[in-house]
DNA sequence: CAGGATGTCTAGCGTTGCTAGGATGTCGCC
DNA sequence: GGCGACATCCTAGCAACGCTAGACATCCTG
């Protein structure tokens, strides 16, 4: 392979990457409804028939912030954990960082958990990040703990109900805080919690 | 007011609901991305603009069959509540009824829950079936707990988690027992749960 | 029976996601 | 260096979307 064709192939990638933030910075800023293909084009400067070079459409566009959004996530939840002052404390800590990062990049949070998506889940496929942030919450529990992974999908499913019913307003969301330390102190009291 | 109108007005009801009804029909079947105004329009034999005397637009109606659905999940909880063997089992018996909803009916409860929506949650234009749905929730738990909102708001977040995490495919749809078994526990072992 | 209000439809606007086909530019080969 | 082959990109357009203006028909009222 040429220099010339690697030189390409470098922009090419480099592009890959601009349109998937142009995509989510457009989302954060005016939600994905403002997310069209024709806007997305003109905002990396490109025609819009470059953008289905790089993706199969746009939901496979939205797949790609997703994942990155996975990767970020992971890496919070990561940086709480292993900030928790003490072991009592890890899993208050992560659940904490998981609903920040849901209210504080709430477009970033559709695409990952909302929005319809070409990604493959709980299969062969799974993307890696996501499964790392998943792991994050396996880590709160006690390796001896043989259900960890049950304790963790359902910590799991009520942060992300908490997340998103009160992100639209269906419970009142001043009261995250409360919720958050009945869920911690629900599964703190089990045994090997 | 002469015969007339009132035989026009309710014709003009029941066509109300011959448009909410069509519309939940084609979700069902087909889901809501296929629920478009025209295949709509073709299915209540009328042309669209007919639509939009009844309706402000697309949102509305979807608005109109998220109601009817939180009537319907309402009757539903209640009866399962109403039917449980003991009251110990009230708690447990609610919550499979809310899953067995959710499974059953999920572009229903795709309108109810996570579709855009003209609803206004949490506040004095609240519909009073969802108020209704919540309110089973909360009958859960005996008078005397003063916490009964939260444990109420909390298990709802929980279920809702579970059941469109599951129906997406990011947790596996077979723990769904598991899982509910879990909530239940850990809620029945709070004093005054 | 005429006049006006009511109800409904045809037709079309602007926008969406997506794609075909031509124009432009770049590469490797003789 | 010139030329065919190839890759890249854009203009233009398609079908379908939500929604609406304005014409047509229909029916009640005076």
């Amino acid at each position: 392979m040429s220099a010339i064709t690697e030189r390409r192939e470098r922009e090419r990638a480099h592009r890959h990457q601009l349109i998937i933030t142009a995509a989510r910075e457009l989302a954060e800023a005016e939600g994905w409804e403002a997310v069209t293909t024709r806007r997305l084009a003109e905002r990396v400067e490109y025609s819009q028939p470059v953008l289905y070079s790089h993706f199969n459409g746009k939901d496979a566009i939205v797949s790609a912030v997703a994942i990155d959004g996975f990767s970020e996530l992971a890496a919070h939840l990561r940086r709480a954990r292993l900030a928790a002052p003490e072991p009592g404390q890890t899993l208050r800590a992560v659940c904490r960082a998981y609903l920040e990062f849901a209210t504080e990049r709430p477009a970033l949070y559709q695409a990952m958990f909302v929005l319809p998506t070409d990604l493959k889940f709980a299969s062969a496929q799974t993307p890696p990040p996501l499964r790392a942030a998943f792991d994050e919450f396996v880590s709160c529990f006690r390796p001896d703990n043989d259900r960890r992974e049950l304790f963790a999908e359902f910590t799991w499913s009520a942060l992300h109900g908490m997340a998103v019913l009160s992100d639209s307003g269906r419970i009142p969301p001043d009261g995250q805080e409360e919720r958050l330390d009945f869920l911690v102190t629900q599964i703190a009291g089990t045994p090997r919690g």
